[in-house]
DNA sequence: GTTCTAGAAC
DNA sequence: GTTCTAGAAC
């Protein structure tokens, strides 16, 4: 495993100065006429706040075409005066876009945009436009596009690109016209081939074998200039700064053994790599859980030995974030002496969830470090790929299992939906816990290696068997043969529990799975979810209201039977109840209640009930003079929060002082201070003005800690607490304006 | 909404 | 080691 420290490096992975000076990009639009490379570039340049300078071939004549001479000119140029460029022209082949990619030498980033769309549309396009201009009659420009058509060729990371988009549709472009536009002078965009449609390698294929162009096989390999800039023995560290991608990705390459025949082309984001199932993972138990790294070597490279033979043309791959990571080189060199084919099996240096979009090394399964819950978090390796993966690897691993003894894995196949499925093209994640010998971990085996060995290696064991079991079920078919990936073929090892808490957990797992993701099971399952299931999606999708957990409606119950709840109720009437909060945040906190069924919160509210906001104000403001009277120190703020936990529109009354035991964490504090907090009366007033109110986001939940009177930063709540007990400064204007806070010394009584 | 607690932060 | 947060469970 890796730490969390490591993980954080992910924006500069390999050096940390990969970042430090942005580039200028060179973007080589391809496309047929009509494709809308013009307008791409126009686009980008309204939004951007990065300058860029279009070389169009088409008008650089002083309006008139011109010649690519012309256009190399002008691009550097402009690259000289520190803008990003895009080429302007078809650039439809190879030999047309080679010269553009010698422009600013290392100094700049090469891109490609694809705007791959259907000759006819193109031809629909430029016909219209053509016919406008008056240039060319319809006829020809339909020629001249059909003409280009058979000489297509799709660019590849191989020519010297470090990042290609392809575009198929309106929606792509969008998204790439987004991407682009959004940089900022500082930005950089990850490296590696975006949006490429399976059969675009095949149709490419198709036209490099009739025009006997280049190899059939596709690599990059093909080129020995490429092969030669590659050779990782011919780099060392210090030069990564000006290193090209290409370069990059196989000094990042640890090959073991000292053999540089490696194929750098599969590694370099052809897809030949795709083709080659590969296991990456990571040592099991010598970060976090402290694992000797001599024993741990060993264990890798004995297991590794053992079942090399069984994978086929597999390829299994041992990652670290950090390029001098002691447990590489302890394997590396072990490896090495024991002759380990290293065309199958590596170590290889970079982050995990990226090996793909940043180091061009395609995995299709990836082993997670994982947690005995199963549980994201942790830091870590497995932090990262849970991060990485979003929730839909949560739901696929919760369908496998519950919970991981050590020594043991779990395959969990990755639903499509899950971004490292798309961006990274991993099918299976295995999960895979190992021995813990670090004291501050739970289940320390103490210096108990004897064990620790033991179960290291069946941890081993376990995870190769599974990506073993992947390979034989599916392996490479499954990879880019269908939309999602296929279930594992049988191999999976579920935990038997074996403690009270665990046995429990995995019971509650079927009620729980069932209430919470029946939303989502339309992703695992593949149309087969069984009918109960699908009525279970109907209802839900029938019943679109929020649905209130049990622990959140006692103010809706308060609301609804008051006379159940005598004894905390202060004030009621037909429309409203007054009951202290039950966990006050401050010396004084009351709320409000409307006793309407069906307003559960602020979200409800509309234009109709301004009159019932008015006299929950009303009363809420009372309560609150009653208070001033009692205390002139006290000062209040009446409002409601845009997302309350608990059921049933309810006024908040609550004194400034935020002394109380109860409030005790972030949340409790933000939504009481920051915008998440509606004051009642500008509630009212939107209503009266737009007629309905703007909710805050969730987010604001999340931000830090600042005091409310003189905005100062805390870095915890204990600080925090300690401050305002003696901030004195005076509130904002904005809340002494508008009758917002109400203090003895207002402006409101 | 609170409580509990693992694990992060110090 | 203690303090503190944040996620899960209720």
């Amino acid at each position: 495993m890796m730490e969390s420290m490591e993980i954080d490096r992910e924006k500069a992975p390999f050096t940390g100065e990969e970042n430090k000076e942005t580039k200028p990009i060179v973007v080589v639009l391809v496309g047929l006429p009509g494709s809308g490379k013009s307008t791409f570039s126009d686009e980008v340049m309204r939004i951007s706040s990065r300058p860029w300078a279009r070389v169009c071939q088409d008008t650089i004549n002083n309006g008139k075409s011109g010649t690519k001479i012309q256009c190399l000119s002008v691009a550097a140029t402009a690259l000289k005066d520190g803008k990003s460029v895009f080429i302007d022209r078809c650039n439809i082949d190879r030999e047309q876009r080679a010269d553009f990619l010698k422009l600013g030498g290392q100094q700049t980033e090469k891109h490609a945009v694809v705007l791959d769309h259907p000759a006819k549309l193109c031809i629909s396009r430029s016909v219209k436009r053509t016919g406008h201009e008056g240039n060319l009659q319809g006829g020809k420009a339909a020629a001249v596009v059909n003409q280009m058509v058979p000489k297509k060729e799709l660019p590849k990371l191989s020519e010297g690109f470090d990042r290609i988009t392809f575009c198929h549709d309106e929606r792509d472009v969008k998204e790439a016209v987004n991407v682009y536009g959004s940089l900022s002078p500082l930005d950089s965009l990850p490296s590696g081939c975006f949006g490429q449609k399976k059969s675009d390698a095949k149709i490419q294929l198709g036209i490099m074998k009739f025009l006997k162009k280049v190899d059939p096989s596709g690599n990059a390999g093909s080129d020995p200039t490429v092969r030669q800039k590659c050779s990782p023995n011919k780099l060392s560290v210090g030069e990564d700064t000006v290193l090209q991608r290409s370069k990059m990705d196989s000094a990042a390459l640890e090959k073991v053994g000292k053999s540089n025949e490696l194929d750098i082309t599969s590694t370099s984001g052809a897809n030949s790599a795709n083709s080659i199932p590969t296991l990456a993972f990571p040592s099991i138990s010598t970060a976090d859980f402290q694992f000797n790294l001599e024993k741990a070597s060993d264990i890798i490279v004995e297991k590794v030995e053992e079942f090399i033979g069984r994978i086929g043309k597999a390829r299994l791959v041992l990652v670290d974030l950090s390029q001098g990571s002691k447990i590489l080189s302890l394997v590396k060199t072990k490896a090495a002496q024991k002759n380990i084919d290293s065309n199958k099996f590596f170590t290889f240096v970079g982050d995990i969830t990226r090996l793909h979009s940043q180091r061009g090394l395609h995995c299709n399964v990836i082993a997670n470090a994982a947690n005995w819950r199963l549980k994201p978090g942790g830091g870590g390796v497995n932090a990262a790929i849970f991060k990485a993966a979003g929730s839909a690897l949560e739901i696929a691993t919760k369908e496998k299992a519950v919970s991981l003894s050590p020594g043991k894995s779990v395959v969990v196949p990755l639903p499509s939906s899950s971004p490292l499925f798309a961006r990274e093209g991993v099918t299976h994640v295995i999960h895979v816990l190992g021995p813990n010998m670090n004291p501050m971990r739970p289940d320390c085996l103490k210096d108990d290696y004897v064990q620790g060995c033991k179960i290291l290696r069946e941890a081993y064991s376990s995870l190769f068997e599974g990506f073993v079991s992947i390979v034989r079920s599916h392996g490479v078919a499954s990879i880019h043969n269908s939309g999602r990936p296929l279930e594992s073929g049988g191999f999976q090892e579920v935990i038997p529990t074996n403690d009270d808490q665990k046995a429990k957990r995995e019971a509650d797992y079927e009620s729980e799975r069932s209430k919470k993701y029946k939303g989502l099971r339309l992703d695992l399952k593949s149309g087969a979810s069984s009918l109960m299931d699908e009525e279970k999606i109907q209802d839900k999708s029938v019943n679109m209201t929020k649905s209130w957990a049990s622990w959140a409606q006692a103010l809706h119950d308060v609301a609804m039977h008051p006379n159940k709840h005598k004894n905390v109720i202060l004030e009621i009437s037909d429309d409203v109840l007054v009951m202290n909060d039950a966990y006050p945040k401050a010396q004084r906190h009351l709320l409000v209640l409307a006793r309407v069924d069906g307003l559960d919160s602020i979200a409800d509210i509309c234009r109709e009930h301004v009159p019932l906001l008015k006299t929950m104000h009303a009363v809420g403001l009372k309560w609150a003079v009653k208070f001033l009277n009692e205390n002139k120190s006290l000062s209040f703020r009446l409002g409601y929060h845009s997302v309350p936990s608990m059921r049933q529109l309810h006024l908040h009354v609550i004194s400034q002082d935020f002394d109380s035991i109860h409030l005790k964490n972030k949340k409790h504090w933000n939504s009481f201070t920051t915008p998440f907090f509606l004051d009642s009366v500008v509630v009212i007033k939107e209503l009266e003005d737009v007629g309905r109110v703007t909710l805050k986001d969730d987010k604001c939940l999340a931000m830090e800690l600042r005091c409310h009177r003189c905005r100062s930063a805390h870095p915890n709540i204990p600080r925090l607490k300690s401050h305002i007990s003696s901030c004195q400064a005076p509130f904002s204007a904005d809340l002494l304006q508008n009758g917002r806070l109400v203090s003895s010394t207002g402006t409101d009584f």
